[in-house]
DNA sequence: CTAATTGCAAACGTTTTGCAGCGTT
DNA sequence: AACGCTGCAAAACGTTTGCAATTAG
């Protein structure tokens, strides 16, 4: 893989976490700044790349691919009121345990998506707006 | 909810098991041999109802949006090189343990994805061809 | 020099939507 | 009669792709 400075400003901008989970056009949007003349079909064509060699993973929520810089296996959890996306960590050892693999199937990912109403969400229940 | 033929026959049709995982695409082609004039729009507006009110389960594994009539927590494993979806059964109590959830948090749905390479596809992983 | 990478714009596949009319209650 | 649901077609959405030009090694 050759260097570029596209790619290079997208890695540090997703791995800076001034942005949460973003999406594709977050990040172009994030990079824009730096380099304005950066096309929304690089950043996808990068963020693939970084994803298949394993720099940054990737999270399907709601319609969108969004990326993360965490490597480490842990979980994702959307409140389905106020949309954010938070980490959670899992025991990965105990979530290995839960599965019922058949034998013969090699597991190369796991991806563990919970939904449902965030700790700031579920009293305001009632209240109908949702939090900034 | 009002009552309507196609509503029936689109559940009838996820129910009966003879299409696997389908999207709303090979449910609408399905659902066609017996109602011919049904829309592509009316069977996405049905499966989000469906699923809205329980009676279905989604699942998001690649691009599209597949249903599931298997109501009980479980897994699903995606094989990437043949595509085949398949139900994965878990033990909840212990994914539930497996989970470092915040406090606060109200979870309605757990999705368990695992991406990899199935039974038939690991040991071939050398021949070209995908197996039908 | 070579080939990877880019910006641009067009195309893609999936899903949603506006609408006038039909069907269920 | 009221209103949910339908078919249809158009649009929205996220993403991919073809291309000629640029850039890195």
């Amino acid at each position: 893989m050759r260097h570029s400075r596209q790619r290079e400003l997208i890695l540090d901008e997703v791995r800076s976490g001034r942005l949460d989970h973003p999406t594709a056009l977050e990040v172009h949007d994030a990079v824009r700044e730096r380099l304005p003349r950066i096309s929304l079909g690089t950043v996808y064509r990068n963020l693939r790349q970084l994803v298949e060699t394993g720099e940054l993973k990737a999270v399907a929520a709601d319609g969108a691919l969004r990326v993360d810089p965490r490597l480490e296996p842990h979980a994702h959890f959307v409140c389905g009121r106020c949309g954010r996306l938070s980490d959670i960590d899992v025991d990965l050892a105990e979530l290995a345990g839960a599965v019922r693999l058949p034998g013969g199937h090699e597991v190369a990912a796991v991806e563990l998506l919970l939904t449902g109403r965030c700790a700031r969400c579920a009293p305001a229940e009632t209240t109908p707006d949702p939090h900034e």
